[in-house]
DNA sequence: TTGTACGCGTTATCAT
DNA sequence: ATGATAACGCGTACAA
């Protein structure tokens, strides 16, 4: 049997609402009295129980994060730091791997105060729209979903202004190495961006100008790139699709002494985190982790105070420009 | 507001306790009252309301996952299915990714009615003892904890009989390729049980029978295979620590037209699940990923039921040899 | 400053 | 077969 503010109270010889009281810290309580529940409390072991906490008053000081997708890609970095985020906010992040549909039911059941989902697939999306929520829900990754409150990132201008850079310091042979399949929204959009810049921009669209990997692997950008090292020398420039994607083909010009940025520049997209401990740091393009994340947490707060916010939020991408590895092309 | 039990009652024209009853498919309701109700329940969206079941039941039929490596090792595939076998006993999984120490608090005010404790460094391990915790606690993946319920695998054993299968088929050349720091207890138990086999069936330590890798990818794998395949052409068989890095093992032959199992015989160390689209399949040792699962729900469900069942379980691996994957030694 | 009484949504027990 | 009521642990008006 847990302890409970009953407990407390009989040992304290008080009444259990001066308990309460005493360890919700209310000013309606004399300090040494509470200095002496606080202590008992302590002493017994006693953990509030939250469960009748949030019967009586509705709220459970509790986020649920709907992530289907832990086998995929949705980086785990983000969730760690939302979780960081709410903990400071004194929330507590409970995370669920079922589907949309049924995590939702389960964390309204349980109460929580607001919901964030991390789907990727549309399916994922169309399916979630027959369940009813009392709970609030914040969608990300998602832009189409407009009925829902939205955060997503605009992958699309991420990779055009990858390009422009490129462009602006002289490169015309500009090559894309991504996945383009079109199964994935989420890459399908990188792609556009390609091509859309490539209009823009009036580029060459060259035999090699973009080269399809089977995956976002490490091994799948390597092996891109080896191919387009091997079948091309013309291009100068490349951008890649992911993280993984990019060490690859770093690893792939190491190997095959293609000198970066002397030979080829390359910027690679990635929602940039801070700690990141690269071989080779590279030029990105993309939005800070931290800044999802801080989106994410404060939207969700707002959310849950009934601040109406803005429906659809789009984080625009900045790009991170190291010299050394994207640099104007060699005349 | 959310819908409850007393409007549905108000809407029926019977008593909440009725429509409780009725809710819970008791025979104490007659057949078309219930009907009825559960009609109205549906039409009116109701929820039921975990929170208050669980206040009284001192129950939530929720099971807490201290899982504070998202970012690491400990197979997602894993989690998933214990997922899946906990909902088919009616049993919501609940995921928290902060500390021990936190979530075990969490789950402890959330009235969770067990916790696993998926752990990968001692240090998670020897601050959670600081915890008290009225829930009981299953821990995976770290054999010294005797003093909680444990289970494990036993990877020394695994690497073991690895050997031990290369050895019987005629192979003396046997290397190793694996993460061999010292802080990944896991990979640590995997090298001790490769030494082991080297001295228990007479190998030679020959220059490369250890070869170390930087991490556990893909890419790490194919790497300490060129190295290996490139400075030594005794070697005729291979064992691999992870199911990544054989994967870049086996594409490192490939490269290198070296035939498998030709040239060389491979077993992977894997704690294998059923459903893996390889690109070759191969020979693995390890714990089939449904029998860890398994095990892991039947404890959580004895603990909760208090059928006391042993308190350290270790899992033996089995080998699953591919005949195109390992052959004797060519003479 | 402290104590009493009520309510949160549900289940369980007892009475009708 | 159905209804009334107590209890679960906590927070909060309101009374003392």
């Amino acid at each position: 049997m847990a302890v409970t503010i009953k407990d407390i109270a009989k040992h304290a010889g008080v009444s259990y609402s001066t308990v309460s009281k005493a360890l919700r810290n209310s000013p309606l309580v004399k300090e040494p009295t509470k200095k002496k529940i606080i202590k008992i409390a302590e002493e017994m072991g006693y953990v509030p129980n939250i469960v009748a906490r949030s019967l009586v008053q509705k709220k459970s000081y509790a986020i649920g994060v709907v992530w289907p997708t832990v086998e995929r890609v949705t980086p785990s970095a983000l969730i760690t730091k939302i979780n960081e985020l709410l903990e400071e906010k004194s929330y507590t992040t409970l995370l669920s791997i079922n589907s949309v549909d049924s995590a939702i039911a389960t964390f309204n059941r349980f109460q929580v105060d607001a919901i964030v989902v991390f789907a990727e697939t549309m399916s994922d999306l169309t399916r979630s729209k027959n369940v009813m929520s009392k709970v609030p829900i914040l969608y990300y990754g998602i832009k189409e979903s407009s009925e829902y409150p939205t955060i997503d990132v605009n992958r699309r201008h991420a990779i055009k202004i990858a390009v422009e850079h490129l462009v602006k310091i002289g490169h015309t042979k500009v090559s894309y190495i991504g996945d383009v399949s079109t199964q994935d929204h989420l890459q399908k959009e990188k792609h556009l961006g390609f091509l859309e810049a490539i209009d823009e921009f009036n580029l060459d669209l060259f035999s090699k100008s973009i080269v399809p990997t089977n995956g976002l692997e490490l091994y799948d950008g390597y092996l891109a790139a080896k191919s387009l090292f091997n079948k091309s020398t013309e291009v100068t420039a490349i951008v890649s699709g992911s993280y993984d994607l990019t060490r690859g083909i770093v690893r792939a010009a190491q190997e095959l002494n293609i000198n970066i940025p002397n030979d080829v520049s390359i910027i690679g997209y990635d929602n940039i985190s801070q700690s990141e401990d690269l071989d080779i740091p590279f030029s990105k393009v993309g939005v800070p982790l931290n800044r999802i994340a801080n989106k994410i947490t404060e939207t969700l707060l707002d959310i849950i105070n009934e601040n109406n916010t803005n429906n659809s939020i789009i984080l625009e991408p900045e790009l991170n420009i190291i010299n050394s590895c994207a640099k104007p092309k060699n005349n």
